[in-house]
DNA sequence: CCCACCTCTACAAACGATTGCAAAGTGTTT
DNA sequence: AAACACTTTGCAATCGTTTGTAGAGGTGGG
């Protein structure tokens, strides 16, 4: 269909190979044949074949990436910066969904290793060794996870946690609960443990089951939050802390006059909820860049060694449902 | 790194051309031979490379989708039953998310359609005439935007509309107000369209101008609508329903005591704000289904012939948002 | 005036698979 | 026993590019 290098070489009258150097190392070419050549490509409108390069070169400059769940607020922001950063180096991303299914996850990194350069897979839900196992087949990045010593972008979920005690300990609250997220969540278990170390020796901190991710959890967790007679909750993250505060709402308990409501990831959801919602903001394009960068610096092979771990601050941002504790 | 056909026809002591049959058209090769070579293949971790079969068949096995916008919660849905529609068929999908830049959008499409088979425009902002000619180059489908007789993925906008019309005339409304979307969006003027058609004669339109697609651009048209004195209002999409919802509560106007609203899509969120949001339901992850389909069917040369549009149903559901014509 | 050297270009061999064609081997028919 | 048909397999060309190597042509120095 399209034109190819055979055409060129034709239309510039030189050889296939020649074309191939004017358009890519033009240094070693005559300038006069480089601008031959370049008319003769301009006017049969020639673009490479990126399968016929990426078949000798080894490399596709495509890059993969695995989320959970796109439909998940907080995953498009980390879509979003992938996609730009990889545009600005002329890469392109394949996006795929495990619907939060392992299995899948694993068949679909497995499948996706062959057509990308690397692979980034945010906040997977596969086992470590799973994930080393994989590392070994293609150039993996994480994100939101560590795993062995495999190149990752966190964020600084410690950090948040005590910028969040911080503020709800200065507004009064001595009893803080939690709203746990997933077990199988690596981001959920590093929130817990942040929690716990902010709030050792300052605030009695309620740590309440293990809820789904989503409204529904939160709406399951509202009333067992009620019941345990904290001032303040901190949901693991902005889907549940919404959910929360409907519930909150409807049972008539004022947000946050009777109990404040602190949510983490700071979805766009979470300034336009009613009253906004006090979270605990990841950087999520951030993450998504960072992720094309490490997977970048891996490919260089001129590279300055792998960075193996990059993290990004958190930081609290104070909105409506956090007031100081009340009677 | 992985291992070649090569590799597995030496272990399997046969041709590269034997093992390539055997593991594709089995039924040409002996049968103890397939089983040979399948076994060489297992034990080797053999997996064919789509880069060099993609340069021979002319086949990627890859599908393009080209969105606006991926933080708007519609497009996910979309994405998703595209993606697992794709998947059971054995297809990838590449996705890229222009940032409602038509330019960004026009540069996206060129570059993936030399590595997919066929693209998938969702929404499209681009002018018809780049559109076919952008169909010159790639196999094109587009969802929710017709263009030329190019195959396409609509829904019922304007039975979405009489729908909403017919339940809100009969809860009594006499006066309905619309807040318009972006210009550039073809399922804009669609949805116009069918509601002037659902209210002719039956009840007065009052149209509000265009508003950006977006929760503020509902809060900004907000006030507009509360002064052209309307009891009804019907958003272009659900963000900016709920944009609405959010400014009348905050001005103290009771919803739907005093006005009652009407969104498009019937995102996530719609179900979970208070009140829930009353909307016309589009079906997102069917969209994205009919669009591989459509997608497929034009590449199998052994087709049919194409099946140049397929409308899908819009759905009104009644929820929080609608009531009875206020005094 | 010749040789060395440098610049530029062409040839050809990859990359890893698919596929038309021919050859080898087996069984059947005359 | 020869000819034929059919099944099974291998050879070699091919897809569109990149890249190592060699050769052609020109320039400058000895």
């Amino acid at each position: 269909m399209g034109a190819t290098i055979r055409d060129v070489a034709r239309a510039a009258g030189v050889s296939p190979s020649t074309v191939s150097r004017a358009l890519a190392m033009s240094e070693l070419v005559n300038p006069a044949t480089v601008e031959r050549v370049r008319r003769a490509a301009e006017s049969l409108g020639y673009q490479p074949n990126p399968v016929a390069r990426g078949l000798i070169t080894g490399r596709t400059r495509n890059l993969g990436l695995i989320v959970p769940d796109l439909a998940n607020p907080f995953f498009p922001g980390v879509v979003k910066g992938m996609q730009a950063r990889a545009r600005e180096a002329d890469y392109a991303v394949f996006v795929a969904d495990t619907d939060e299914d392992p299995g899948l996850e694993s068949r679909l990194a497995r499948k996706l290793a062959k057509q990308v350069d690397a692979l980034v897979l945010c906040s997977p839900r596969l086992a470590d060794d799973e994930l080393l196992a994989l590392a070994a087949d293609v150039t993996l990045v994480l994100l939101h996870r560590r795993a062995g010593d495999l190149p990752a972008v966190l964020a600084d979920n410690a950090g948040g946690m005590r910028q969040a005690v911080g503020h709800l300990s200065a507004l009064g609250h001595r009893r803080i609960g939690l709203v746990a997220g997933p077990v199988s969540s690596w981001s959920n278990s590093e929130r817990v443990a942040g929690l716990r170390a902010a709030c050792a020796g300052r605030v009695e901190l309620t740590e309440l089951g293990n809820f789904a991710p989503t409204f529904d959890g939160g709406v399951a967790a509202a009333d067992i939050v009620l019941a345990s007679e904290v001032t303040a909750v901190i949901a693991y993250n902005d889907v549940m802390a919404l959910g929360l505060v409907n519930m909150f709402t409807a049972r008539g308990v004022g947000v946050p006059g009777r109990i404040s409501v602190v949510g983490c990831d700071d979805i766009p959801q979470a300034a336009m909820s009613s009253p906004p919602l006090t979270t605990v903001a990841v950087p999520k394009e951030q993450t998504g860049r960072a992720g094309v960068d490490l997977a970048l610096a891996l490919l260089d092979p001129a590279g300055p060694g792998p960075a193996p771990a990059r993290e990004l601050g958190a930081q609290l941002l104070v909105r409506g449902t956090t007031g100081p504790a009340g009677r």
